[in-house]
DNA sequence: AATTTCAAAGCAAGCGTTTGCACACATTCT
DNA sequence: AGAATGTGTGCAAACGCTTGCTTTGAAATT
């Protein structure tokens, strides 16, 4: 037989309120009465069920992670775990559980909000990317249901949100290049409605001005999704116009496609960089400079914003920035060697 | 407001028990009234609670899933994230929701399994590791609290559990390798208390025995985890009494050690295997040999087969098998080229 | 015509907590 | 001494659903 709040009361001699009072440390109860109580549930081994509590409280201490419609290549990179292991740290740090979902579209994704919603397993809700006009956000908005998004939300409201300094991310990177001795920077980002593409892209024209280097929509290229083949295939496109001698992309995946179509047509000598600091990058050839997004702080960040939310917290701030990281290697040491040995004297 | 059973069943002229009944599809309630109380379900938008349903029901549809400890080279590596994937996958297609929690030692995850279970949030719980001796069974066995294990659980009693043939697996790869002409074939394998070092390790007992070669002890170790270093670093003490042709590991992390350590000493003629499939496997030079384990599978499998559990279903068999595909590269092409390209011919 | 059988639906007691309000008693103030 | 506070607990009504047992009325059986 499972044990409960009353079997603790009448064990103690005291109602059940007082029993629920003291696992709560109200200030109202004795200090006597509470250490007897806090024995008596020591030696019967008293758990509150969640469930029951849940219910009295309509609150349930869990939070939804929706992950986001699983093109393979979101798999493959690590970004998706360490943010889960950032949320769930964090998560776990304050008591809080985490239940995920993984859909393989929208719809999908906004059914699945949609039953944690109604079925009130959860108190809010984490977005792990951030789109345009975003279905999954707006239902969220319209429900009023307290969310947070990893990424900049598409609309400025009170959403709560957590992202990198893209545009100073990609700032640096241009920079770097520059003073590498580019004078053509291509740019080749993801899908034009997801707000990393757009605030990276935002970030690479400020730098080009602030340089002095003329911007040219030539040299500007989206993909379909943020994969090799995608990169490849924008990259090619780009080259039957343009000759650029450096390529700043969006992610570690798109820059190996980016280098691909390079190599293809014989172009050894472009400097690439990537985003995301993926494994693979730091292993192929050649190896590639990309920057550190810190997925596991992104992660944290989100869960701590939604949990102060949700316990409306004072003075809890509505974003979040967190710090990336640029790493530099072969792919900017000047020439793409297919050998991947490093430049002598770079 | 939110609107709850008492709601509908006003609204449709018949009792909650009769919704109840409605919602639950029983047979005692006639065609008629079924469909009028789900018209009015459809119009006020009615959806259970799920809470309120687990209390009444005594169990939740959630499943718990316990990650390992995660040394970092866990992350790395898709394993993980391709079971979680398989195990959301089969969940959500049959209504259960999956909870996880990332611990640092086995204390802790003892910890957040003793809280799932007391605090009553899960119906079930999913072990992504086997060890010899490992307390979280132990833990569930005495609380006789339904569980699944990834890999074959350390003691053969009622366990469910889901794993690989491992020892078919590695009776492969020995084979393919002494096809590929190696006389002298060392095993460098994880921790030698996890289930799957010793099932692969016994598959290349039986493989060298079968095919007449002799076994070596000499020739056998065991990493201190399944990282790079540690197949490293057991890599270079099997060298300084032994000079194998070929090795076989338990994972492509180890390999990877493996194939370090023997370049340093100037061994580029040695052919590695590895066991996961990675990807960094893929791309590296040269590129590895590896048996890839099907997580996704292995993931689903577990899922179902607790869910079967832990719905009573008539028939559920306690374990499943799940099939490997060996991927040959160019780490037993026969040469271990440091320029990382296939030898010609082979 | 009286009795049995059966289908369909309702009653009410849980499931285990939380929490506003009431209550009893002991202090302190006029 | 009577009134006004304060302090520590208990009562009982939620929270929203499930389910064993009953009831009701009609059809089938003797």
């Amino acid at each position: 037989m499972r044990i409960t709040i009353t079997d603790v009361a009448r064990e103690s001699g005291v109602s059940a309120s007082t029993v629920s009072r003291v696992v709560h440390d109200n200030p109202r109860i004795s200090d006597e009465t509470k250490s007897r109580v806090r024995e008596t549930m020591e030696r019967l081994g008293y758990f509150p069920n969640a469930l029951a509590r849940g219910l009295a409280k309509s609150s349930t201490g869990n939070l939804g992670l929706i992950l986001p419609n699983s093109s393979e290549n979101l798999f493959v990179n690590p970004f998706f775990i360490e943010a889960m292991r950032g949320i769930g740290v964090e998560a776990q740090s304050r008591g809080y559980n985490i239940m995920f979902s993984f859909s393989n579209n929208e719809d999908e994704e906004v059914g699945f909000i949609r039953n944690y919603i109604k079925s009130r397993w959860v108190d809010g809700i984490i977005l792990l990317t951030s789109r345009k006009n975003d279905r999954c956000m707006a239902y969220l908005r319209k429900k009023e249901f307290p969310f947070v998004v990893v990424g900049r939300p598409d609309k400025a409201d009170s959403t709560l949100w957590v992202d990198n300094d893209n545009f100073h991310a990609v700032y640096d990177v241009v920079n770097l290049l520059i003073d590498r001795g580019s004078r053509s920077m291509a740019f080749v980002g993801g899908p034009e409605d997801f707000s990393v593409t757009r605030d990276r892209l935002s970030g690479y024209k400020q730098a080009l001005s602030i340089r002095g280097l003329k911007e040219d929509s030539g040299l500007i290229g989206f993909g379909p999704d943020f994969s090799e083949s995608g990169g490849k295939a924008t990259m090619q496109a780009l080259l039957t116009e343009r000759r650029p001698d450096a390529v700043v992309t969006t992610d570690d995946y798109i820059a190996f496609g980016v280098i691909d179509a390079l190599l293809e047509v014989g172009l050894d000598d472009i400097a690439v960089v990537g985003f995301n600091n993926t494994l693979r990058g730091r292993y192929q050839t050649p190896t590639l400079t990309s920057v550190d997004v810190n997925p596991a702080e992104l992660g944290a960040g989100a869960a701590a914003l939604l949990i102060d939310k949700v316990t409306r917290r004072e003075g809890a701030s509505d974003h979040r920035i967190i710090d990336t990281v640029l790493i530099e290697r072969d792919s900017t040491s000047g020439i793409l060697l297919k050998s991947g040995r490093k430049k002598p004297g770079e």
